[in-house]
DNA sequence: ATGAAAGCGCTAACAA
DNA sequence: TTGTTAGCGCTTTCAT
């Protein structure tokens, strides 16, 4: 293992001249430091990370915690995160919690040690989480609690296009398919679908639920759909409206031509399905690289700029799965 | 912070019986073990990984490097890895190099160090991975190469089944269309295909390709496949037989009516869209298992112990996308 | 601008 | 069984 003795050696100056050449190159005459780095590289000298996060008590890594890769919403965000960390020089490790408040602590108390700051998605617990940090930064994401640092996307605003464009097809009366009551999207959801019926007072709100966020939970929840009366359904994510679409389909019921389906994330399979579903979508890479710039300014030096970052947009994808209601 | 001595004082002990009684609790008397531990939960004491690793040479960590963590194949194998390493007390870390060589020899050099070994799947560049791991143990999940360790699941055998069941139905001439040339899966594929064909010398394979593994790289084989004569279609992976499908509608002619179509994969979707996708499914958290499990041994003590993990099975997972050929 | 030296917290010989 | 001690490789005062 090549060390900054053996870097130093070769230059023909002092390790501590090494680590400031490498660190610090402007505290560092220019000729010294071009036959420091010379000799490094010449070498293939790689520093010692643990030796360096031990004396300097910075590991130059964020983590990132997500309740479950396979799910294509964090593993956009993690994507995003991913590439930011990368162009700020930062390292980025991703656990998987597997959606289990108990492991999320874990996996936290295990992670927080070596990294300067955490990132937390979607956490199953907060409150055994945050006290798993132990004081270190911390950005929620997807999610708002205690006035903790977070990067959220404007649920509310994308219910209220959803309502907007349901209305404008003719629907007075929409239903929403809820997910886990645990999760923050869905109370801003149902938060956001109240406020956008008041504002229009011709349109009625059904909320159902909770359901799972599967197909399973769509189809389980297609029989209430329909016994609502409703002409038009949001559901909780594209899982859920897929999955409701196939129930109606069996009890022979069309959509969009017998009721019209909005769906939530614009994941991959929102336009492989037939019929391709409308659906609301945020930036979810840019999700994950706010993350890191925020986590970046709350863990940096100047602590004080907490500069909230404002809910990301969440845009209407207009596709095949929403239509006029039935003619009556 | 909590360190050793801390912990040391307040129970009475040395700071080697601390990190003894700690690490290696059969090595030490019960009693002391026991006022040790207390005292150490008592204080909140966290070991620090940054020291320990440095002194030991270990981090009790692996590395896990994937192309695309959004693509569900890998990210499924990162669950499994991921539970397993938890199962055995080892961290995970997960770094996704966004299908980039460059990127994934980056990676690589940024996480080896601080781990204890990388489990490097399906890389982009096998020769520059393996060169910026610098000597650290590895295991290769989903491709073979150089004698290296690896975790390779059953393509050929896939392939066999595939022929087998559209053999069965009565097609004999069958097309594949292929995905990246650079996949070792596909290189894989194709020896299976042939090998099976020549097996029964009453079935003809066409071999098509290389096209993008998506959707899109579907669309664009469909009239190719068409022109071929074949009847039944095996495909690179789920996505692209979900682009076939979809040109072929638009074509007019309809799956499995006018041809028969097997996926690869038997990622979610497969199940979710129409038809449903007749697929070939690995075990892939059990592939991600035993990858630590393999890593575990590779990088332990027993060097030797390379017991080869003999190949996963892969089943076919019979749905709606395979049918008996069009009558002539 | 550079060097000498003191540890960061921990583990593992070696001694007792 | 337990304690003493010597660093792991690096960063960072403090001198020069």
């Amino acid at each position: 293992m090549v060390t900054v003795h053996d870097v130093a050696r070769a230059a023909g100056v002092s390790i501590s001249t090494v680590s400031r050449a490498l660190a610090t190159p402007d505290r560092v005459a220019a000729p010294t430091r071009d036959r420091v780095t010379a000799a490094a590289r010449e070498l293939g000298y790689r520093p010692n990370r643990a030796a360096s996060v031990l004396r300097a008590g910075r590991s130059g890594a964020f983590g990132l915690v997500v309740p479950d890769l396979a799910n294509p919403f964090f593993a956009t965000v993690a994507k995003g995160a991913q590439a930011r960390a990368r162009q700020r020089g930062l390292g980025l490790f991703v656990v998987d919690t597997d959606e289990d408040p108990e492991l999320e602590a874990e996996a936290i108390a295990h992670l927080a040690p070596q990294t300067d700051g955490i990132l937390l998605c979607s956490p199953r617990a907060v409150g055994s989480a945050v006290a798993a940090l132990e004081g270190r930064p911390v950005v929620l994401v997807n999610q708002n609690a205690d006035g903790l640092p977070s990067v959220v996307t404007d649920q509310a605003g994308g219910m209220l296009r959803a309502v907007e464009h349901l209305r404008a097809l003719g629907h007075r009366r929409v239903a929403y398919v809820g997910g886990p009551r645990s999760s923050w999207s869905d109370r801003r959801r149902r938060e956001g679908l109240r406020e956008a019926v008041e504002l229009f007072d011709d349109v009625e709100l059904v909320e159902l639920g909770d359901f799972r966020p599967q197909v399973a939970g769509g189809q389980a929840a297609a029989d209430l759909v329909v016994a609502s009366g409703a002409t038009a359904v949001v559901t909780f994510n594209d899982l859920v409206a897929i999955g409701l679409v196939d129930r109606l389909r069996a009890r022979g019921l069309r959509v969009p031509r017998d009721l019209s389906v909005v769906g939530c994330d614009d994941s991959y399979v929102a336009s492989l399905v037939d019929p391709a579903l409308t659906t609301l979508r945020a930036d979810l890479r840019d999700v994950g690289r706010r993350a890191v710039d925020h986590l970046a300014a709350v863990a940096g030096p100047g602590r004080d700029t907490l500069a909230e970052v404002p809910p990301l947009d969440v845009e209407l994808v207009v596709r095949a799965s929403t239509a006029l209601p039935p003619a009556r």
